[in-house]
Order: structure tokens, then sequence, then C-alpha cells
DNA sequence: CTAGGATCCTGTCAGC
DNA sequence: TGCTGACAGGATCCTA
């Protein structure tokens, strides 16, 4: 579940507590969810690629984390941060039924929670990370992406719809199905659009668009609860305070005050605006 | 090569 | 209450 600002975000938080902290023990409790044999070692950074997270260890050996749609990571130290998807186990007892993982640190333990097991951590050589077969082939993230490149890569997939295209880690990289939406909504195009359809114009309007609905998430922590967990924790909020569209049917369009509705475009659960973000053959009519 | 659908897995919720 | 199917903030594999 977690996208690029969740795990960003998650990244940030997590830093301040294990950097140079010493990982005693793994233990692995589901072996679906770790791939490799655990190491032990001092933690020396924690870097990311797209939605996917980097440990890197003292000994040339990293850890990478990929959360897909239900992992969360907790740490629980003299404080808790926890991040990830949005469930009541963030403020359960650890581990719970849901922990896949656990790492010992010298003055903590960090819990890798994953409901439906698509997740995992997977040793790897620190020299290899950037060949690995799923963080070589992810494409640039849109701040890094010119409006040209982003246009050409729309028309190499001119017949697919323009929201599979822009899930497609490998032709950009860090949007999942809330940022997709809440891009689409912004730049007033709709998800079922042929990405070959897409002029310049509004090629360029879609990259920017999804700069900003990230950007913004990142700037606010995320729109899954990333909390310091005391009785009180604060949570990311972007899903409260800046999303637009995404869980938003039957409420009204925040521009036009139409019923925002829910449609499925690439198998996936799609929020938009009937009015704003018009299908080809709909649009033009009237008005702009 | 592209595009679309099934699939991995567990849990929750709406509808009967 | 219990059952059933749909669905879920991701990515891969298989098919045509």
């Amino acid at each position: 579940m977690p996208e690029l600002p969740e795990v960003e975000t998650i990244r940030r938080g997590l830093k301040k507590f294990i950097i140079n902290q010493k990982i005693t023990r793994i233990d692995v409790s589901c072996e679906k969810s770790f791939i490799g044999v655990p190491p032990v070692g001092k933690i020396k950074d924690i870097r990311r690629y797209g939605k996917a997270l980097i440990i890197d260890l003292d000994n040339d050996s990293s850890l990478m984390i990929h959360l897909r749609m239900t992992g969360q990571l907790i740490y629980d130290g003299a404080e808790r941060y926890a991040a990830g998807h949005p469930s009541d186990n963030f403020t359960a007892n650890l581990p719970n039924k849901q922990t896949r993982v656990v790492l010992h640190l010298e003055n903590g333990t960090l819990y890798f929670n994953d409901q439906r097991k698509f997740g995992f951590i997977k040793v790897i050589k620190t020299k290899a990370v950037e060949s690995d077969p799923f963080i070589k082939k992810l494409a640039k993230e849109p701040w890094s992406m010119t409006p040209q490149e982003f246009y050409e890569k729309l028309q190499k997939h001119k017949n697919s719809c323009v929201k599979a295209t822009i899930l497609d880690q490998t032709i950009i990289c860090g949007l999942g199905n809330i940022y997709a939406d809440e891009a689409l909504f912004a730049a007033k195009i709709h998800p079922e659009r042929k990405s070959g359809s897409l002029s310049r114009e509004e090629s360029t309007s879609l990259l920017k668009s999804a700069r900003e609905v990230m950007q913004k998430s990142i700037d606010s922590g995320g729109s899954t609860m990333a909390t310091y967990v005391k009785a009180d924790g604060t949570k990311g909020d972007y899903l409260e305070k800046f999303a637009q569209v995404f869980h938003r049917e039957n409420q009204p369009c925040p521009r036009c005050s139409m019923k925002l509705i829910k449609i499925k475009v690439a198998g996936r659960g799609t929020h938009i605006c009937p009015n704003c973000q018009q299908q080809p053959c709909l649009r033009s009519i009237g008005h702009d």
C-alpha cells in the first residue's frame, strides 16, 4: 500500500532511531517474508529507491524492504515510531499476529508486519543494490523526469489507459493508486484516456500534478499514520487534508461540486469527478 | 514487444 | 448469526 511519499516518510522517521544501532538478531516467523540469511551488523544508512527501502549494514550487506500493499515498519524503543499500512496494530501489542520479521537492535526492536504477506525483506550485497532486478528496472521519479521524457513514455504506451501507464514503476516511479487518482484529477484527465491521446500540454500538466501531490504528501508526513505513538499519537494527514478524490466517492467535487464517483480502471478502484475528467468523446462539449 | 487479466495472501465489510 | 463475494494505497506472471 505505501506509495513513494509514505516510504519516504518511513525512511526519514526511522533514520533518527536506527542509524548506528547494531542488529543483534533477526527472527523470521514467516519464511516467505524474508529472503536470504539474516545478517547481524551495524546500520550505516537507510535509503530509498521508489517504494523500496534499503538498510545498509557495515558488513557489505544490505536489507531491501518492500512493503507492497499491507506492510508496516514499527520501531519500538525509548519511543515508538510506526508507519506503513494504516491499522490499529500500530498501537497494539507487539509482536502480533501479523508480525512476520523481528529485527532486534541494541536499544530497541524493529517489527515488520504484513497482513497479506506480499511484502518482503531481502538480503543483498550493498554493491549489488543497484543491479537488483527490481531496483534496476525502476524508472525515474517525477521530479527528475523531463516533460519531454514523460510525453515520449506516454506515446510509447499509447494504447494503454493512462492510469495503468502511470502506475507502472518501470515507466514512472513512485505513484500508486492514491497519487495516480489525485494527479489525474489535478490535471483534469480521465484515467481511461489512452496514454497516446494526451496532448503535450496535458502530459506536462500530469507530470507537474504528480510532483505536486506527492510532494505535498511528503511534506505532511504521508497519507498513512506515521506516528510517535503516545496516547494521542499524531498521524500523517494527507488523505484527510489534501486528498481531493481518493476514497471520496459520493462527495461533491472540490472544484465543481458534482458528485465524485468510483469506477474500476486497470483492475484498480479509481476515483474521479465525472465532470472535470471527461472521456475524449465527451470533452470539448460546451465548456472548459 | 505491448496490454490485460489472474494471482500471491489475509482480513473486513456489505448484502443476503 | 453465518455465509458469500467483492475488495484492498503492489507487483509479477501468464496469455494473446
